[in-house]
DNA sequence: CGCAATGATTACATCACAGAATCATTCTGT
DNA sequence: ACAGAATGATTCTGTGATGTAATCATTGCG
């Protein structure tokens, strides 16, 4: 066995994503919405006019799950969906007052979750750290843009966990 | 805004965490178990005897949930309930010589898993990740037995993804 | 001895999600 | 300009994962 010490970056990599998103969650809910919700005001905050399409292929799930995502958001005043004049079958979707409000809000939130999350580092810790997982995200080819769903992971990992 | 570097790391960890998970999805997915099924032996090949009971708060998920998740296991010949003499309410259960095998190749998977995931940072960095994802682990209480849920995280953290 | 607590199990409800079919609209080639 | 393919949004339906409550046997405590 060449690489004996064990399988341990993947495991904690596992856990650790699992927390953050979990609190994530947790927070977001506290404000009335889904982290999918608060996807979508974030895109929309630095690209109004998308198509459902557009979004639903940038955070990486189906068109038909987009419907009811933007239809929870447009009940809730915070996106407004308007027929594209350019393409009639599409929608351009922007956010209302209300929800640029709540994408500045949204913004707090994840503040205050970085901070919980990486506030017992150090800043030069925190630094390596951020540039560790920048460059293993850039040879993963995870794109930050572009989100490859994110299903359950139960209790795998086989040798930590 | 003091601190007006955007809230980068909660949301590689949730990107790097979930294409861990994945990947590590379809690799156990190849030789025929889920996640879950690959936490239950590797708890069960440091620890056997345990109960259902047990294994569900380790792994955190519901009693229920764990009889069709050693139903199957157990189906698949891997592990095997005896009852217990000491309480003969619950099952002590263990692998059998063929989940050991089982076993075994999943730490292999395992290796390979972590290479894919590390590979690309060299043995000081990689090092210098792997402490600092543990003192991050260790501050935030995310133990490596005690498993914590982990659900979807679509399209969330706001200000990257 | 009798009642509360506990492990395993079953039954039931819910929710997220994907995939197919549908409808309106647009695009392409001729 | 027109017929057919392609595309965006929507609806419908099926499936899978999971949680909750009820059930049953067993244990432990007073």
């Amino acid at each position: 066995m060449p690489t004996h010490r064990p399988a341990r970056i993947g495991f904690l990599l596992s856990q650790l994503g699992a927390h953050a998103s979990r609190r994530f969650d947790e927070r977001v809910a506290e404000v009335g919405l889904t982290a999918q919700q608060a996807g979508v005001l974030r895109i929309l905050g630095r690209q109004p006019g998308v198509s459902q399409r557009d979004l639903a292929d940038r955070l990486g799930l189906v068109q038909s799950r987009m419907v009811a995502l933007i239809d929870g958001l447009e009940h809730a005043g915070l996106v407004a969906r308007t027929r594209s004049e350019a393409d009639r079958r599409s929608y351009e979707l922007t956010l209302t007052h209300a929800g640029g409000a709540k994408l500045r809000e949204l913004r707090g939130i994840a503040e205050v979750h970085e901070a919980e999350l990486a506030g017992s580092l150090a800043t030069p810790q925190r630094d390596e750290l951020f540039v560790l997982l920048s460059d293993l995200a850039t040879s993963l080819g995870v794109d930050a843009e572009v989100h490859e769903g994110y299903r359950a992971a139960q209790g795998g990992e086989t040798s930590g966990r």
